[in-house]
DNA sequence: ATATTTTTATAGCCTAAATTTATACAACAT
DNA sequence: ATGTTGTATAAATTTAGGCTATAAAAATAT
């Protein structure tokens, strides 16, 4: 048995196909054939049913192949280990970023950060909070960037920062005239509110998902495009509530409309994870430190007492 | 990077040697050599240090085996987990057996266990529990069997059985005329203890090694040999305490010094211990039960209440 | 200091294993 | 039937792992 035979069981595992295996692994399809066939006649276990169409996993095969995952992380590591001996930091790495972080917070960051570690090739992805964690676990992402808590077992979280809200009040809105908004002015029936989970503690009010539990409502928002939250909220569709960056570069009579709230205000938690393998820590450690250094320049100059989010 | 280099780099790293090493792999010394230069070249970094005598490993050295450690390990496991499917049990299988336990219960079941498991190999060997735990974290051992608990971060517990303590009291002694003895009766200072890890819990008194801590006691028992016990009972150097198994055998003079507790009796917890890695486990489960179906027949009939020993 | 022993590294050769190209074979769709 | 898609097999090639023999270096003995 060798690492790189695990390598080929993955493989084909994951695209349930001798060719496309192949090409992922930069060898032909004969080469997988036959490795596999020996490690199937070492093992005396059939790991492939070759019988179905496409191929799938015999019962071994499955406990194998996680077992091979298992294997392929641990030996990734090695190399790892020798990285951070050598205060090296860099090889490709997957991000993944959910939407309504990814445009404000990618080119606050991004420059500084490839700039100070130039061997790292970022390959940076958007990607809802569910699509994250599904790539995160099957190692198609190394990282990600999301709010949280998401309280997944194989996952890690590290917070990178606290994210307050604004509300956005129209002009005709029944808040309008308040200076300094109170969690408990806030009306579910009268908001938009973004699809990240940003649930916030508060006796009275959970914001968690809020808007996806009315079902009787006459539209459903899945965008979590902060532009489509402005605009509807413009057209008297309700007030809303804006993540503290995306409100730095609206035009004046947008900031017209921007009512903060008085301490306690409420917040989004936003975290790098990932896999709880722990594999890439220097490129992780790296992120967090561009990311959390930039953002105590954006975000701690204000005065607003952050509550720790709490999750459902 | 292979599996098999990995192996090489553990053996190095155990025997601090390459000639050594190599007969242990079962291959040359020039094998190693080249085959460890490769890793290196690989990683880029030196794993050994080969200007010291004998041969050192270096800081990432260190680390490197530590994580091929797991690599071998996580490895080992995909036979574990064809042979599971396939509901073999078989292979070679070193189990350590502390001295107190071993004469009793070793012949209870070694027969049976060999005649139910053909195909395992077992290599017993008696050693003192510390021996066993670092044994045991080594990879020497893939289990074994001694008094728990042990609470060690590495080693996992699973309690065969409770074996109850009898008093071995000799003609002159004061509890000589008692027939059903209390703990509240016991005198550390007249009494010869068994070096085991027998702790049990009872707010006035705790024996866990008590009888070593006496250090200005005459004389000290390393042995754990029941019979020098006994003997140094009947010379008349105070009472002892004898594991259940033990009295099973005992002529009719010797018989008559024992003492049976009123319950809760004092009791030891018997445990097959194994490294956290579980590596092997269908062995270890036949053990389990071919032990614990052993010992139902021998010791479940005595009525005394077991009390659950707790550690230091 | 020199010789001897012990231990690791290197060279050259051999064999086995991994991979490739070419092709056969099977299942499925049209 | 025929083309398509996908896997297995055959033969050739390259690569890698292993061996013997020996050199080099270090430790130990004389």
């Amino acid at each position: 048995m060798t690492i790189t035979q695990l390598h080929y069981v993955l493989a084909i595992a994951e695209h349930k196909n001798f060719t496309k295996a192949a090409e992922k692994c930069f060898v032909t399809q004969p080469t997988l054939s036959t490795q596999i066939q020996k490690l199937e006649d070492e093992l005396d276990v059939q790991i492939f049913d070759r019988s179905k169409k496409p191929i799938e996993l015999t019962d071994v095969g499955r406990k194998i192949v996680q077992q091979a995952k298992n294997i392929v992380d641990e030996s990734d590591r090695i190399q790892d280990i020798v990285d951070q001996q050598k205060g090296f930091v860099g090889g490709e790495f997957r991000i993944g970023i959910i939407p309504t972080i990814m445009p404000t917070l990618l080119p606050m960051f991004l420059k500084n950060f490839i700039k100070k570690y130039p061997k790292v090739k970022l390959k940076i992805e958007e990607h809802t909070t569910e699509e994250i964690i599904t790539r995160i676990n099957d190692g198609h992402l190394d990282a990600a960037i999301a709010a949280t808590p998401l309280e997944h077992d194989n996952i890690k979280e590290r917070v990178l920062y606290y994210e307050p809200f604004v509300a956005y009040v129209p002009s005709d809105h029944r808040l309008r005239d308040k200076q300094k908004i109170d969690i408990a002015d806030l009306d579910i029936d009268d908001m938009l509110l973004l699809e990240d989970g940003h649930c916030f503690r508060d006796g009275v009010i959970n914001l968690c998902k809020a808007f996806k539990t009315h079902e009787d409502d006459q539209f459903q928002l899945e965008s979590g495009s902060i532009e489509t939250l402005i605009k509807l909220s413009n057209e008297g569709l309700g007030m809303t509530l804006l993540p503290y960056l995306n409100t730095m570069d609206l035009n004046e009579r947008m900031t017209n409309n921007l009512r903060h709230f008085n301490a306690p205000s409420p917040a989004r938690e936003v975290s790098i994870i990932y896999h709880k393998n722990e594999l890439k820590m220097q490129i992780i450690d790296a992120l967090h430190k561009v990311i959390s250094g930039i953002i105590r320049g954006a975000i701690a100059f204000q005065d607003v007492e952050i509550i720790s989010p709490v999750s459902k």
